[in-house]
DNA sequence: GCAAAAGCTGAACACCTATTCATGGCGTCT
DNA sequence: AGACGCCATGAATAGGTGTTCAGCTTTTGC
């Protein structure tokens, strides 16, 4: 063999891998899912088109690694929120204003993420992302419960229905579109932090929505 | 001109374009949104390809309307559950319900009404009908607000989120595999309509969750 | 029965984007 | 410096499905 990868071009290589990766997601955070097109998503990285399938095997692989990444990104932030948070109440309400927080700063990327129409068969990293999103915030029901501050229930189908009803009051078809305003949103936040804590039955949910004014502000958020 | 529509023709005319439309919800019911494609569309219609062009411009048409009457028909059974029940919570708590019956009764129908990827824009379609399913519940939660049932909050945002659960944990991706067992079923049903009305602030919802046995058995509300 | 008009047919077309691959360039090792 | 081979290129290809339309069938009114 007269020839080996050097460190330098491993380097490249990741790099453009990245590259790739970082222009899907603009795409995506651009003009939603639909906006993923290999053309342009090659332009935005700075390579042809049939450079993309050197590193990814198809696009629908291109689109499931972004949907992990994504996923990845979402639940590191859940987790820092929901462990910065003094006990196991907190923590679910700071885990839940997180999501609530995160899709808002970015509805279209989210809206990609989540539920978007894609020609290719993305369900299973679809599936992967949100029974990680869920199983984080059944955790944290599940400390809740254990800590004897939440009734006994079903936390999976608890955090699963949490879930949907922020996502559908936030970045569904029937959010409010006039979130853009930061009181508006701070308010919608609040509103579906305080619904869904109340149903899994949370009585001082009230005072609990407050935790909203303690996490990190929306645009440090953005780019996590 | 020598040629008019007679009665028989228009009644057959209308025969044909109900069964294009039976026969695509059929398909939906059957196989998604996927599955209700032109050719096989119209092979189960027993017309040409050609001939689902007579009498709808488009796919995306045709999709829109079939989104269009189903939603008509299950706003229609809500608000029939919700009207029959004593009181405005009961009638959240009938309408809740109805809602999750039918569509764990016709999971890919209910999946490809709601969210299912289609390739052609059926957005507005989809937005009209969950606004009329939306805006029922919401009046519903408004009735038992005003009742002093409830407190106060922003009705169409509860309403949409709690749409938002349902569907997610009972259609969604992460719902549970095995409904198909009755008493899973049943379970499954209350359980969310807990979750449900204990967000919009009902406090016995428990004893409420039995209404689920006074309203019409899944097998009846299948067909509708 | 016949001409005119509408309805129906289904094979051919059109379109769009993911994917391929022959070609050229660049980095690596002797 | 030179030869070898990986990497990048981007125009051409492929494939699948919605849509069209010229010809055929059915219905109508006389």
């Amino acid at each position: 063999m007269v020839y080996r990868r050097t460190h330098q071009v491993v380097k490249r290589l990741a790099a453009r891998r990245s590259a790739i990766l970082a222009a899907a997601r603009e795409a995506a955070a651009d003009g939603g899912m639909a906006a993923v097109q290999i053309a342009p998503v090659a332009v935005r990285a700075h390579v042809a088109a049939g450079t993309v399938y050197r590193y990814f095997p198809s696009k629908a692989d291109l689109i499931s690694e972004l949907i992990a990444e994504v996923s990845r990104d979402e639940l590191a932030a859940i987790r820092r929120a929901a462990d910065a948070a003094p006990g196991p109440s907190s923590a679910l309400a700071a885990a839940v204003t997180t999501v609530a927080v995160h899709v808002l700063s970015q509805r279209k990327l989210a809206w990609g993420i989540l539920a978007e129409p894609v020609d290719v068969d993305v369900t299973a990293s679809r599936l992967a992302s949100r029974r990680e999103i869920a199983g984080e915030i059944a955790i944290r029901i599940d400390a809740a419960v254990r800590a004897g501050h939440l009734p006994a229930q079903d936390t999976a189908l608890a955090a699963t229905a949490l879930l949907g009803a922020l996502h559908e009051s936030l970045v569904g078809p029937l959010a409010p579109d006039n979130l853009d305003d930061p009181v508006k949103l701070r308010d919608a936040v609040q509103t579906v932090t305080l619904l869904a804590l109340r149903a899994v039955g949370v009585m001082d949910a009230r005072a609990r929505g407050l935790v909203v004014q303690a996490t990190t502000p929306a645009k440090a958020l953005v780019g996590a």
